[in-house]
DNA sequence: TTGAAAGCGCTAACAT
DNA sequence: ATGTTAGCGCTTTCAA
């Protein structure tokens, strides 16, 4: 008792006009007599009739659904970027592809192409480091792309992000007026664009409009791990020993990390030790105390990324390719 | 300058061979002599030719997508779900289309649909609650769908999940042993099965366990809120207010604002007021003390029911349609 | 305003 | 081992 797909065909049959016809009703065109639009809104209803998005997708050359590279939707970071991508996808009419890449070339390369393969219209991708070989297969294709909440050096493609070079600069220099030398620069790894490029260049700026030299020793360029938690926890040890009193820190987690780390060794948070992070996740109001951070409009990111790739999708010309939001600092309890 | 696409046909006519025999070596079929293997490949290579996705989907009737419904993607709880799901659905050559649908019935119905009109061979469905309407929508597709870490207690649908009853109830059981009287259940909404018909019922059985008389008034349900940490703050108030000693909290975030909103009022954790929470994200590591959990195999729930669907959709038997994995209690700093 | 018909790019019998 | 061919369910000219 196989359940028979009512067709288009078998619509069109049953109410007495064209497959065009009722195609032309499915599809809101306007060039149908109100009667007879009725008339196969009716058939319509009593055979139950689901157009076939595939078939429509084979037909028009375009699927209504956009591929999203994510690292790991595990990621608060990143998940937040999604929802923001969902739910404009959703408003658009478009279903969003999600794939995680765990932030591996191979993967992103591979997901990227079996993303092509299902004839996604568009494709988000979110990444933390955008290597010359995936520059390449990304000019590669005539499927637009849009980068949200990932730099890329080159600005081939469109992208939405936060100016993190003059973010991480202002907070810098915050926790230089409040007295601090020794500040630690701690971030994912500095072969990433987005950490040595961007992050990094911000911090050796506001260094040096301080008149304070920039010491290698105090710049922690994490190796990816699975736990980044843990790792910030275990670095407490290692910024106590070099006397340092301060820290800027890229993600959340780390964060959190380090900050109870720090607490484990009974160091005081702000008074001995001052922390400013970077991606304002819900986290940093969960912990005691709360980080402060660089805020981020992180729906916004991925919504304002989501909006701009459907434009593309229409072929809308667009004025700014590579778009900044704004960003803010948000002083919590983690400085003084 | 539009990018022509290459086609089987295209393929098969530079390597003279018939489409079938393209066909056969794309999708490796072994009736191909490995001379004319190579020949096809090479051509492959040279075109750069990528089988459309979308017209095998329609010749097939298969699309190797599934379709995953999520509440939100920015959960923590769904979102280590989904990570389970993405990996075992990429281990088996699947994408996944997410879709948020904020535990509501009417987006979760709607959503439902577009993803069957996708023709998704299979769906995973997350949610807090089974409505009539919904099981009747789930009913009336042949697309096979699987429970995520979301019980349907008609268990009309296969679904993977823990033991909410038993585990709430050895959870409040040690509460009792350390001698708590007054025992809190502070979950979501009282009108979701998850809450009412599993996790309030472990409460009660292990109350009467104990010969404690259940009272109304230390059952807190939780309206859906967008920010429950905050709603947990708040709580703690009226938790102090009605002489309460512990609480057994249904989501970890929920649980962090308790925490937090409890040492606000310099209420000692766990001396005077023990938590044990039930979803065991990282966020329990993450703020201190550390959240005693009920700990659910979150990433595994996700992997099986992506396992058992596959299975399902491959037309395999299968022997236990209702999974139940092991729980355990951890105790960390938030119990004596 | 409506219909006829030619694809879209591929798979899956069925032949050979 | 390979080829032929009829669809899959829809959109989209083009004509009427």
């Amino acid at each position: 008792m196989e359940k028979q797909t009512v067709t288009i065909y078998d619509v069109a049959h049953k109410a007495n006009v064209s497959m065009a016809t009722v195609s032309r009703v499915v599809n809101g065109n306007s060039n149908v007599k109100p009667n007879t639009r009725n008339k196969v809104l009716d058939v319509i209803n009593q055979l139950k009739y689901h157009p076939n998005a595939v078939a429509r997708g084979l037909a028009s050359k375009k699927t209504t659904t956009v591929g999203v590279i994510i690292p790991d939707v595990t990621d608060m970071y990143f998940a937040s970027l999604a929802r923001g991508i969902d739910d404009i996808a959703a408003m658009y009419k478009y279903n969003i592809i999600l794939a995680n890449s765990d932030g591996k070339e191979g993967k992103e390369i591979h997901v990227l192409n079996t993303l092509l393969a299902k004839q996604v219209d568009g494709i988000i991708f979110m990444g933390n480091n955008i290597t010359d070989k995936l520059r390449k297969q990304f000019q590669s294709t005539s499927v637009p792309i849009v980068l949200a909440g990932s730099v890329d050096i080159k600005e081939t493609e469109p992208s939405i992000n936060i100016d993190y070079i003059k973010a991480v600069s202002e907070a810098v220099n915050d926790l230089v007026q409040n007295g601090n030398q020794k500040i630690a620069f701690i971030s994912g790894p500095l072969n990433q664009d987005i950490n040595s490029k961007y992050r990094l260049k911000g911090y050796r700026y506001a260094l040096s409009k301080n008149h304070i030299t920039y010491d290698q020793q105090l710049v922690y360029g994490i190796k990816h791990s699975d736990d980044l938690y843990k790792v910030g926890e275990k670095l407490a040890q290692s910024l106590i020993d070099n006397h340092i009193t301060a820290a800027i820190i890229s993600d959340d987690e780390l964060a959190v990390g380090v900050l109870n780390g720090m607490k484990a060794h009974n160091v005081k948070i702000p008074q001995d030790f001052e922390i400013i992070t970077s991606n304002d996740t819900k986290l940093t109001r969960m912990v005691r105390p709360q980080l402060s951070s660089i805020t981020q409009p992180l729906y916004d990111i991925g919504a304002v990324a989501m909006r701009l790739l459907t434009k593309i999708m229409d072929n809308k010309k667009i004025d700014d390719k590579n778009i900044l939001l704004h960003y803010r600092l948000v002083k919590r309890d983690s400085t003084k």
